[in-house]
DNA sequence: CTTGACTCTATACCCTAGTACAGAGTTTAT
DNA sequence: ATAAACTCTGTACTAGGGTATAGAGTCAAG
């Protein structure tokens, strides 16, 4: 398939394909006579790899890596399992930090709302925020 | 303070302070006789609130608003509110992708620790991606 | 009174992840 | 055969959030 459809099937900006190939996201497709770039479902099912790994906090760096590792076909190392776990501890503490926020937010927003919300200052807001981010480690 | 003290006490560069008060985020420090800033701890505070909203995922942008509806009292609006509330749905759905994803995570790496981990190819990691990402919305 | 640490401005540069545009060539539908 | 739609390369630009450097002035200790 051209560039065209592969970006409508993954969803993607035709740009982004080519800046992904670029920055080696994407092996190299086959050309048509005339130079145009040719995918296979292949290409199209690592695409839409890259993008949910992307959407999961991986910096396209880190998938660049698994890429290669997979690439490789078997991980003789640690290294995947070390991604995976570095990444693990950062998605921990995100969700705690989240979760606390949240916490805080939604019980606010409601006492904001029932008392007519007409008294809501930013500053409350931001003491809010600070309640929110007690207790965390960072 | 001094430029250095402030930078040293909320744990910034200088750089980033002199970059934040650019963008509008910190007030005007007041001046020596020679020029150097003069900070407050209404200032410490402040920087010390940037840093934790920007921490909770919070733009620079949003935070300025919500500086500039602090610094005007009481805010007639509720703009505040939806701030919070268009925040709040970003955060819900973070987590949720975030756990998702943590689960299989966490599981698939107990699995591989067991087997003696020396045959975990990326390709099992790519496998556990996608799954991780199975009925999420986006 | 000099040396080293600190600060000033201004400008430039970095990274990440794209996005846009110009100008040329190619394919497809009518 | 011609216009619309598509693709090519290369270059430049964007946004967000800083970080670095140069060259000059200032402050404190010995």
């Amino acid at each position: 398939m051209k560039i065209g459809e592969l970006a409508k099937k993954a969803s993607v900006g035709i740009q982004t394909i080519r800046f992904y190939e670029r920055q080696g996201l994407l092996p190299d497709p086959g050309r048509t006579d005339s130079g145009y770039r040719l995918f296979t479902d292949a290409h199209l099912r690592q695409l839409r790899f890259i993008r949910q790994a992307k959407a999961l906090g991986f910096a396209l760096e880190e998938i660049k890596g698994i890429l290669r590792m997979r690439g490789r076909g078997q991980c003789p190392c640690g290294k995947v399992i070390s991604v995976a776990e570095h990444h693990l501890q950062n998605v921990n503490g995100q969700i705690r930090q989240l979760e606390n926020f949240r916490r805080e937010l939604s019980k606010a927003l409601k006492q904001w709302k029932r008392s007519g919300a007409r008294q809501v200052s930013a500053d409350a807001f931001c003491v809010l925020i600070e309640r929110a981010m007690g207790g965390m480690t960072k």
